[in-house]
DNA sequence: TGATGATGTGCATACGTATGTCAATCTAGG
DNA sequence: CCTAGATTGACATACGTATGCACATCATCA
């Protein structure tokens, strides 16, 4: 049924290992042959089984990339840029969403049908990375990272982006403030809060335990947790959400209990996502280049799977925050 | 390196075949020699090579998705059922984003690393779908089809969702209505259009070429094209966007221009996105059930994969749309 | 007890490509 | 004109799994 090398062979008069390195462009074949070994597969409409291939050359040109919650509108911006990175540099990729139970000795990432794997969603105390590197199996985290480190990495710094917001707030005369924080087993989560916490600490102000909320990177974070945060009292005038669908959740919160933002109450969320400019939102934020980002992974990881090793030491990309006032924040 | 079937069959003290068969659940092997080998391969840590298997067998449980711009906040909706429908079909997903130059004879499509495409990115005019048909490729149409139809498709009605929006502008009293549709070279941007513009013959009420504006499905063309039409005179009482992040687009335009929507202008989506739902939206809209969908067009494809051509005809699921009134519309 | 059938395992091979090795042909230099 | 080297292509084989077929073992029944 399907053409394969052979037919290609038969019909240029050649052999079948001849059909492949003149197809490859190796220069032993002579442009003669090339030429006429060119004409048959076209002639055929030959196109070279990936199966075979993968299994001569022990490589697939495939890249694995693990992600939660593909509804997330979070992720499109991740996978946008790394598809294309990736499909520049030759890879083609494969969508995994994280499987709720045992994110360890993933088969579907063992089976040497891939090449290397992007972490888009490793939590803190993940056994995956380690699993991965037993196997040799190449890898780079890409936003979040586990506890260890020591892997290849392109991340935000994003303890940085949590103090900037804090010294911000503090600035614009803010003193009652509160956070909704992302889950503490992500590092996304965890050293937003952290940098957030010392920057207010540093300036003599506290974030008692009634002040934070924390929950996955999603829109029902925000808008199920900003009521119970203004219910107390006195009530915070700023909240510092983890993520820009956090806080697009706790502006909706807002708009639904007629609380009004900025006037009444201070918003600032995370990652500058295309939607935080839309009038609609406004959103004071934190940007960085997301996808400079996702970029730089997709390079990170091909140079480990194609560096066979021969690459010194780890790589740790941080890209730096920068906050993006629009008009969801006002001094108090 | 790598552990194969060979490795654990020495350490099981069978051969390499009945390793196969004992790990895939063959009868023929007896109890005690399964667990043995099971025994084996759990203490090597055996994964069955994906592209040993694919070779023998000419299947790769393995199904790509192509889209076009996987930043559209539209297509993670399609492509997070899709992903778990195929998942739970054992099939594993490989995402295309679909390449500017010639879509039809792609490569990356044939070479056999794929069992089957959901095409959910179809022009009308496309060559891919006949390139597909004449290689043997199973495909399906998921939200989208080409021109001549023919083949499995998992859609909506589009006509039937334009038409009910127009007479819902028509019963609220609107008379000077105007669309920013899809492109006419998707099926959704045309019948959605054209839907809408019987059922406004019907009222007896026009849609002269000024009060038409077409574009990408995309933020920017509800953005860059309400302006235009709100200038014409008379002005347009009623927009009617060809999907919800058109709408959105549109209505983040408004909101800069200083039109209250809905007191001064009526703005109706398509699609119901959860985020038409949000608070800051409001979006008055057109629903279908899109998981559904997409989860339908992953079965259609698996069984059309699975059955071997053993299927009559063409399948083609189409799925009703029905209108969502929220607050973005208003009688006249 | 010998023939029959059932059961379990190994042998051989197919799948399609890539590549190392070797042979054949050709070119050029002495 | 002969030989060394370069060029070109064929041959053989590896890659890892699955499966048709043959064979061996064992129980069963007449």
């Amino acid at each position: 049924m399907a053409i394969t090398s052979h037919d290609v062979a038969r019909l240029a008069g050649v052999s079948q290992p001849t059909v492949s390195r003149a197809l490859r462009g190796d220069k032993r074949v002579s442009e003669a042959t090339r030429q006429r070994v060119v004409q048959a597969a076209t002639a055929l409409g030959y196109v070279p089984s990936e199966a075979g291939r993968s299994l001569s050359t022990r490589t697939t040109k495939r890249v694995g990339v693990m992600v939660t919650d593909l509804t997330n509108p979070f992720y499109p911006h991740l996978i946008g840029p790394l598809h294309d990175e990736l499909e520049r540099r030759g890879y083609r990729m494969m969508l995994f969403a994280e499987r709720s139970e045992s994110a360890a000795a993933d088969e579907r990432l063992l089976d040497r049908s891939i090449d290397g794997v992007v972490l888009a969603t490793a939590t803190v105390d993940t056994a995956l990375p380690g699993e991965l590197s037993r196997r040799g199996m190449p890898f780079v985290f890409l936003n979040r990272e586990a506890a260890g480190a020591g892997n290849d990495a392109a991340v935000v710094d994003n303890e940085a982006g949590g103090r900037v917001v804090a010294e911000e707030l503090v600035r614009l005369g803010h003193r009652d403030i509160a956070i909704i924080a992302g889950p503490q087993s992500t590092t996304t989560g965890r050293d937003r809060e952290l940098g957030f916490r010392y920057a207010l600490a540093e300036a003599g102000i506290g974030l008692p335990a009634g002040r934070v909320r924390r929950g996955p990177f999603g829109f029902e974070t925000g808008y199920g947790n900003l009521a119970a945060l203004l219910s107390q009292r006195p009530a915070p005038t700023a909240v510092f959400c983890g993520n820009d669908v956090i806080a697009i959740g706790a502006l909706n919160a807002a708009m639904r209990d007629g609380v009004r933002v900025p006037d009444d109450l201070t918003l600032i969320g995370f990652d500058d996502l295309p939607m935080a400019g839309w009038e609609s939102f406004d959103l004071s934020t934190v940007r960085y280049d997301l996808n400079a980002m996702a970029t730089a992974a997709a390079g990170l990881l091909v140079e480990r799977i194609e560096g066979a090793d021969g690459l010194d030491g780890n790589r740790r990309l941080v890209f730096p925050p920068v906050l993006v006032l629009r008009g969801t924040h006002r001094a108090r």
